[in-house]
RNA sequence: GGCGCUAUCGUCUAGCCUGAUCUAGGACGUCACCCUCUCACGGUGAAGACACGGGUUUAAAUCCCGUUAGCGCUACCA
């Protein structure tokens, strides 16, 4: 049975390249018939807030991504928050430390700064250099003696590593040029990172760690935790990682790139999960279109590229554009509604917008823009282009308009086609001096959907009254 | 600085493992045209890339080495 996690931090809100993290990790696990943990790496208290935390869950929720284990979904392997967990880690520690293969350790942060700045000078390896393994039991009880707590460094035995990674195949590492003993207890007693994902890992049985290529370096560190602490190590797949619009790393600071923002802008997410695994994921084919299913039936890890990539906006614009135009009608409804109630865009009679909303569907790329084409449903909107609805031209087709509409049969979209043809002969504009007047005069907007579609849900009325509101203009 | 990862159109990518079918395919974006008595939607087309330098080979985008660049790690953050 395949099992993975993603473990994210509730230090922020999650973006782009959490959720790329979470997103492949399901697909990955949805498609094997495994299961999808979800795990909250709360040790660090200071940056830990509970409002992340939720909105993590919100958000991952919202994105479709459902976990099998997790806060909320209890399993066999809780508790899943970390900061539930602090005993566990104890007992593990303890362990090393009776076994040997962990020691405390009396040197300083201070004390550990220095060297690092030192070799760095020296152009030596900037590592720890292990002395607070070698102190003397006189040394130590000094060191006691002026107040110093011990943290617990695991020591590292064995230098040479080699890793095959899911993604970037063999990889090697020689320890002695990267570190040296690392913490894996703090000075006040808490787990570091790297001692509670061995030991969490281990303990819920993940069989595939898929993570950031930020933990690539990270890794060799858990290998040798995890066996001598007597685990096998899962398999690691380490994903390139995803670059801002500028080229910067994502940060959980930039707003642009937060789930919270996508969902704002009024994105699917269907779409929005098809764009980002489109980011380092091919099907191999020219497909790029697949629904929330298809993704789940298609993904495969084996198709997953190793190079950084750069998030761009455009193309998810496009591919939500690509999914709401498969949408049924029924189906836009229901959507697009909801979003409009979710972020109070709804000041017209309901009734009207929902007749009103399947109109937009081929027009529009996300829901975020209904707010400014429902506006047509408004009496007091405002022209985009008013200059044009002053030109004599514009006055003489509206002017026109107003005294063929009463004999128009307007409820039907074939009145549309009765009112151009009894307008034709009135006026001398053809073309676009026809048409972008009266759709000026209807909608405020140069775009939009088709008239004819609009013309029966404003019915007379409404199309009254809004040539002669355009026609009064000066 | 040390170590690691990466390198195909502006961007996302296919091709690379298993060299010849690649005068490098698709998509977004851009531009042009078509559809539509208007704009958008849709359709067709154009411009646009193998980072650089060496090797190996009859043959290299594809294999090897080096250079350069970007990124990551180098925390008692995760």
């Amino acid at each position: 049975m395949i099992r993975v996690r993603f473990a994210p931090s509730p230090t922020g809100f999650l973006h782009l390249g959490n959720v790329r993290t979470a997103l492949f990790n399901y697909l990955f696990a949805k498609r094997q018939g495994g299961k999808f943990i979800l795990r909250i790496e709360d040790t660090d208290r200071e940056r830990s807030r509970e409002e992340y935390r939720q909105a993590l869950s919100e958000d991952l929720l919202w994105t479709g991504i459902r976990w099998d284990e997790g806060p909320g979904v209890e399993g066999e392997y809780g508790p899943y928050l970390q900061s539930e967990r602090l005993e566990i880690y104890q007992s593990y520690v303890n362990r090393l430390l009776d076994q040997g293969k962990a020691y405390a350790c009396y040197v300083t942060e201070a004390e550990t700064e220095e060297m690092k700045h030192l070799a760095r000078l020296e152009k030596r390896p900037p590592r720890f250099d292990n002395r607070g393994r070698f102190f003397t039991a006189q040394e130590i009880a000094e060191r006691k003696a002026r107040g110093i707590k011990p943290t617990v460094r695991f020591k590292i035995e064995n230098p040479m590593l080699r890793m095959h990674d899911l993604i970037r195949g063999e990889v090697k590492f020689n320890l002695d040029d990267m570190m040296g003993d690392f913490v894996i207890q703090r000075a006040d007693g808490s787990p570091t990172f790297h001692l509670a994902v061995c030991v969490d890992d281990a303990l819920m049985k993940i069989t595939h760690v898929i993570r950031g290529e930020d933990h690539l370096s990270n890794t060799p560190k858990h290998i040798l935790l995890l066996e001598a602490m007597g685990f096998k190590p899962p398999q690691y797949g380490h994903l390139s990682l995803i670059h801002g619009p500028g080229g910067e790393p994502l940060s959980k600071r930039l707003e642009a790139v937060s789930l919270r923002e996508f969902r704002k802008r009024g994105y699917f997410p269907p779409a929005l999960a098809n764009a980002i695994a489109l980011l380092g994921w091919s099907p191999g084919d020219n497909r790029e279109i697949f629904t929330w299913q298809e993704l789940q039936q298609v993904f495969d890890l084996a198709r997953i590229g190793k190079s950084a990539s750069i998030f761009d906006p455009h193309k998810l614009d496009w591919v939500n554009g690509q999914h709401l135009r498969s949408l049924s009608d029924q189906d836009f409804v229901r959507l697009s509604a909801a979003y409009l109630k979710e972020y109070k865009k709804l000041p017209f009679d309901e009734k009207q917008v929902l007749k009103l909303l399947p109109v937009f569907k081929d027009n529009i790329e996300r829901f975020e823009q209904l707010t400014e084409r429902l506006e047509i449903l408004s009496e007091e909107f405002s022209y985009e282009d008013e200059a044009l609805l002053k030109t004599p031209q514009a006055k003489e087709v509206l002017q026109a308009a107003l005294e063929v509409l009463p004999s128009i049969p307007t409820a039907a979209e074939s009145g549309y086609e009765a009112f151009v043809n009894a307008l034709k002969p009135k006026v001398k504009a053809t073309g676009k001096n026809l048409f972008m007047p009266i759709r000026l005069a209807l909608t405020g907007k140069e775009h939009g959907p088709e008239l004819k579609r609009i013309f029966p849900i404003l019915a007379f009325e409404n199309l009254k009254k809004r040539f002669e509101r355009a026609l009064s203009l000066n």
